[in-house]
DNA sequence: AAGGTTTGTGCAAACGTTTGAATTATACTA
DNA sequence: TAGTATAATTCAAACGTTTGCACAAACCTT
């Protein structure tokens, strides 16, 4: 049906062998062969047939994201999009293409993800953030295949991996509000049992403690990475005898629903509360006011682990490294957070 | 390396064709080998090699979504996202990889897909919404590859699509300010090179020349797919003499947009102006007010598409029927346009 | 001018499957 | 009990590549 190698050696008059070598730049090739074959595959549409390559090359210049199932987390999806459009991009550069997978639930998940490992559909892959004893990272652990996580894993340090400095990050949240003269900062995280929530908790304890600023468990307030957890959030805290003046949130969304709280209860922001949020996503711009966030970069974390996957799966077994990227995170400051205590009391 | 159909073949003391046979579930097995080579399978840990089946069968059980270039409209993300869990989630259940591919500009973007194509990768390719032109739709028409358009072609009306119907979805968001007691009702396009525009365009004037209510232009402002359009339409329409007391608005960004502008200049929501949008994002429920916004179903839409492009793909040539499916929306009543002006004036 | 390199090509096997046709074993019919 | 229909299995070719090895021609050396 379509042409093939042979086609082409035929009209050219060479062995397929010689084509071959053509298209794979072989140096014994005389310029003139060389000239002659890509003229002829020009004029009959030749394209290679990448399965065909990937049998005998048992490899197949593809990498397979695993997105987590998608759960009531919806607000995820900006964030794992831009971290696709990395992958994505940084991949095509590579000369690879992507494939995602997923399912309803874990055990769907793994089983995807068999499939395609098993199946030898792809050379590696990218788990796009990884709860505790997550069974895939035990699948893919278990077969020495491949693969990079976007976040970090407790239980294995030492694996692939791009992540932010969470910890830094929040620190320096924190600061932002330190400097602006807050001395009662208050945090509202995600799941405790998220490292992402706790090494952001951990940076705003340690902005706090540095700082000589109270640590006061009561404005400390752990829910789910939810908007409704931040509004249960503030009825919580506002109705304090003694309330802070500045805010970590853990998550764009979040904020949402902290900020929806507040306008309920009548309190301004950021006069009466200061925000600082955590990812930065197309939503913060347009929030009313527009959130002060730390960028931690989705579309370079994508990016990032494409490029060392491919550069892993490149290399050779033996000499394979598991090395820990960090990405770069920005604050950046927005209405949420313009106002100064100190002036104003 | 690893298992193959020869190694089990040898094990089982029978030829390959066998095991190949009782993969296939071919009739003329005998229960007997079928049990035999399925337990050798098993404990030998066999999984076929897609690529070498690929090779054979010409069929790679996949299918390619084609991701519009990144650009300025960051905020359909949250639809991209949606649209491709529904793609991945019905593939799976057919047995289909999902491939995703994008790229900088148009001409990238013919140039991956024209990869994927040519190198027989996948078996189809969804595209996710098209301009007017789209050079990857001429590409694959072309060579009479299958795919399916989220989205309509005016240029090529029969193709296979999935879509909403706009036009009605308009309608019916009119109708509800209508039946509310709105008289003076206006409109925040999109692009007017898109399709999705001008639809919509058409459904809310269907619906208040049908209530003989005024069509003013000056009521009607055209943008871009960005909240700075909603935020510059409504310094227009609230400095005129007569304003509307309604209003639809093309999308839920664009609505951001327009909600910041009236906070600016001190409107209330909904009693001041009240909006309904399209498109139902998880930021629709998030925005303060929450909007009142038109559920397209982002996922079915999806899953519709990769479950017609699906049966496509495996039904012969010359059967194909280019259908066009409609996917239901419906309109979500939320406080922004939870306002009556007749009981208010 | 003969031996030794270098350069350019071709041969054929291999990658892991599927599948039509051929073959053998088994069961049924008269 | 021979003869035939049917069931179960095997053979071998094919899918479109790559690649080690063999080979021939052209080029250097001395």
């Amino acid at each position: 049906m379509s042409v093939t190698i042979k086609d082409v050696a035929k009209k050219a008059g060479v062995s397929p062998s010689t084509v071959s070598r053509v298209l794979s730049n072989h140096p014994r090739i005389s310029a003139a062969t060389s000239r002659k074959v890509r003229e002829i595959m020009e004029e009959m549409g030749y394209h290679p047939n990448m399965m065909a390559k990937s049998l005998v090359s048992k490899t197949t210049k593809s990498i397979c994201v695993i997105l987590p199932k998608p759960a009531e987390e919806l607000f995820l999806n900006l964030f794992f999009m831009e971290l696709i459009r990395g992958i994505v991009a940084q991949a095509a550069r590579s000369g690879y293409d992507v494939l995602i997978s997923s399912g309803a639930n874990e055990a769907e998940e793994v089983e995807a993800v068999a499939r395609l490992v098993n199946g030898r559909r792809v050379d590696g892959a990218v788990l796009l953030y990884s709860r505790k004893d997550d069974p895939v990272v035990e699948f893919l652990q278990e077969r020495e295949f491949p693969f990079v996580l976007v976040g970090r894993s407790e239980r294995h340090p030492d694996i692939l991996s791009v992540d932010t400095d969470n910890v830094q990050a929040a620190y320096d949240a924190a600061r932002h509000l330190i400097s602006l003269g807050h001395e009662r900062i208050g945090f509202v995280g995600g799941p405790p049992n998220m490292v992402v929530s706790i090494d952001r908790m951990n940076g705003y304890r340690k902005a706090l403690e540095e700082a000589n600023l109270p640590l006061r468990q009561d404005w400390i307030v752990e829910g789910e990475f939810l908007q409704d957890s931040g509004y249960q959030a503030m009825s919580l805290l506002m109705n304090l005898p003694e309330r802070p003046s500045g805010m970590l949130v853990v998550d764009d969304f979040v904020t949402f629903g902290v900020i929806r709280g507040l306008n309920e209860l009548g309190y301004r922001i950021p006069q009466d509360l200061s925000i600082v949020s955590f990812n930065n996503l197309a939503v913060a711009e347009l929030s009313s006011p527009p959130i002060s966030s730390v960028d931690i970069g989705s579309y370079q974390l994508g990016y990032t682990a494409s490029q060392t996957l491919i550069h892993t799966v490149e290399t050779p077994r033996g000499e394979r490294m598991p090395v820990r990227h960090i990405i770069a995170h920005r604050l950046i400051v927005r209405e949420s957070s313009l106002f100064s205590p100190i002036n104003n009391i």
